[in-house]
DNA sequence: CTGAAAGCGCTTACAG
DNA sequence: CTGAAAGCGCTTACAG
């Protein structure tokens, strides 16, 4: 009862040598025999499975990555708290490597540097085959250098650096699929009201918008964008002014699907049926927002999941020495709701 | 020119041997100095500790764990697709583990009992040396099997397994502390709205403000708890029932931050002040839903980065041989604003 | 203080 | 068809 095995002792995992033994075969043939190689008899084969199954045997992936100089693992570093961004890119990363062929590790640096390179070594220690790099927002961010001895890519945010490879959803295009929308619907007067001018996500999708307004032959109603911040709170205060600036005002896009919900409220507020008279639209489409809205609100749709598959297509194709470097512009989808389309 | 190196040569990791071979000693005394032992000449320790940082050598994890038989490797099994629960679950669990002590791998089962047990495959096969599986509800799940070979925690979700290891919100208190709160603000005549009544988080939450009003001696507005789902249109529905049974309802605390809203937006449009007539409250501290509601909402946070680091605990406890078993509920946290107090 | 040897769990030529 | 041997990158007793 004195034993020197704690309670605690969890058995070492079942190892290759242990299913030779059971099998009665050397450790090579057993590995032959696992691995479906060639020159195994049958029975032998059989014998090997049989034991392996019988102790539960699972390969060790480590010792193999030692062999193989691959480990099958991609690192994800992340900056994006509310794992907005991180998860679908995730997700997509996960289906393009194929359901198990890789694996990911997921870490999160809090937009904080030397959390950051603190990560980097972590996952460097552990041999990732590749890096994948998720910004807080589509600013540009600052390279983590091109010396880094893995296949690195750039998601969501750019990098600064144009030597390196960066998968970034087209907030150009997303303006400009916004305004064409609103003019399909027949819109004429459309106003714009947008989040923190810091954001490229907000300048980029002003761009687009400006430019599709300017293909439609159509001016800016209320001269301006409404730059403000990401905030209901600025969707409502805009939406107030821009209201009282334009009389005959027939939509307000919104530069995000947060500042449509202010702009909502203030229309429900003042009376404004939408999207009969005043139609509104949003970016992101993040569902939490988008369909508990009065009316459900359309909004642009990032495609976070192929911008993911993307960006692991990407670390492949590095790997395969297809190695392609600069910024690749993600197209993104219209989804349309209530609040530009009457019975939709 | 017709070399074989390819164009897409990546050089091989530098390696212990090469340190060693550059400072002119063994690999063992590479080792030695560089994994700070004791008995190395300092000369030579600081030889190598140069040529180490000449050549970037990062040590092979993968090679260091094959031998102490840990990896410093956990796997976060998570069902929870928009990354609600699980980043702030794996944030906890970083910081518990120590910050690069150990690499998490996140893999997303999507709620599919295949893709589950494929993921599990992989991650043992990875050698983990712990697994925290996140629901995406609290409603029990089914267990992974005690015999698994390595400690398993189960987050958010239970398991339904009594001999697991579960650490999860506590619902019921939290729906104690909502009305305590309304109760501690002068409110006597609160009713409750919540989600899909199939949820124990809609069951749970309810117990414990019903709980809590018997034993403030009062009794539910409204007769009964309207259970509906988890949506903003059910929060509008159930609010007009509400007012028009109960005249003098002076509170309603609703399942969720997104039911909440519904609420507000229905006492806008009735003209109800909130909080002065009629308070609200949610659960789940949402923050984009909370802070940009007209007021801004008072809410229940579940505490995910704490369950996550107790997750990562109780792992570590695992690890340590003390194992304990059953469910652990985990505090939750009142977050008082506008929509409760004035001028919060 | 230093290094040769054995070994972790596996795979891959290479003999038999 | 099978197995002994070498080796991946590392660490840890054990001689010197």
């Amino acid at each position: 009862m004195s034993g020197i095995e704690s309670a605690n002792a969890r058995p070492r995992a079942a190892t290759l040598r242990d299913v030779a033994t059971l099998a009665g075969v050397s450790v090579a043939t057993a590995s032959k025999a696992l691995n479906g190689r060639a020159n195994v008899h049958p029975d032998t084969r059989r014998r090997v499975t049989e034991a392996a199954e019988r102790i539960s045997f699972t390969p060790n992936t480590l010792a193999q990555a030692i062999l193989a100089g691959q480990t099958g693992t991609v690192g994800l570093l992340t900056n994006d708290l509310e794992g907005r961004f991180s998860l679908p890119i995730l997700m997509g990363a996960e289906d393009a490597f194929g359901a198990g062929k890789m694996s990911v590790f997921l870490c999160d640096a809090r937009d904080d540097a030397i959390r950051e390179q603190h990560h980097i070594r972590a996952l460097l220690g552990r041999r990732v085959d590749g890096l994948i790099v998720v910004g807080s927002n589509t600013d540009p961010r600052a390279t983590l250098g091109l010396d880094l001895p893995v296949p690195t890519v750039y998601a969501y945010a750019p990098s600064t650096d144009e030597q390196d490879c960066s998968v970034v959803p087209d907030n150009v295009h997303a303006g400009t699929l916004a305004i064409e929308h609103l003019v399909a619907t027949g819109k004429r007067r459309i106003g714009h009201i947008s989040g923190d001018v810091r954001y490229a996500a907000a300048r980029d999708r002003a761009t687009g918008a400006l430019a599709a307004l300017e293909a439609a032959g159509l001016e800016l109603a209320g001269d301006r964008v409404r730059f403000g911040d990401w905030t209901e709170a600025w969707g409502r205060a805009a939406t107030h002014s821009l209201l009282d600036q334009v009389s005959d005002l027939d939509a307000i896009l919104c530069g995000s699907d947060l500042i449509a919900r202010g702009t909502l409220d203030v229309l429900r507020d003042r009376g404004i049926d939408v999207p009969a008279r005043v139609s509104v639209m949003g970016f992101d489409n993040w569902e939490i927002l988008t369909s508990g809205a009065r009316p459900p609100l359309t909004s642009i749709d990032m495609n976070f999941e192929t911008l993911g598959r993307r960006a692991a297509q990407r670390v492949f194709d590095a790997l395969d020495g297809k190695s392609t470097v600069g910024v690749e512009l993600m197209p993104c989808r219209l989804v349309v709701r209530g609040s530009t389309a009457q019975g939709a």
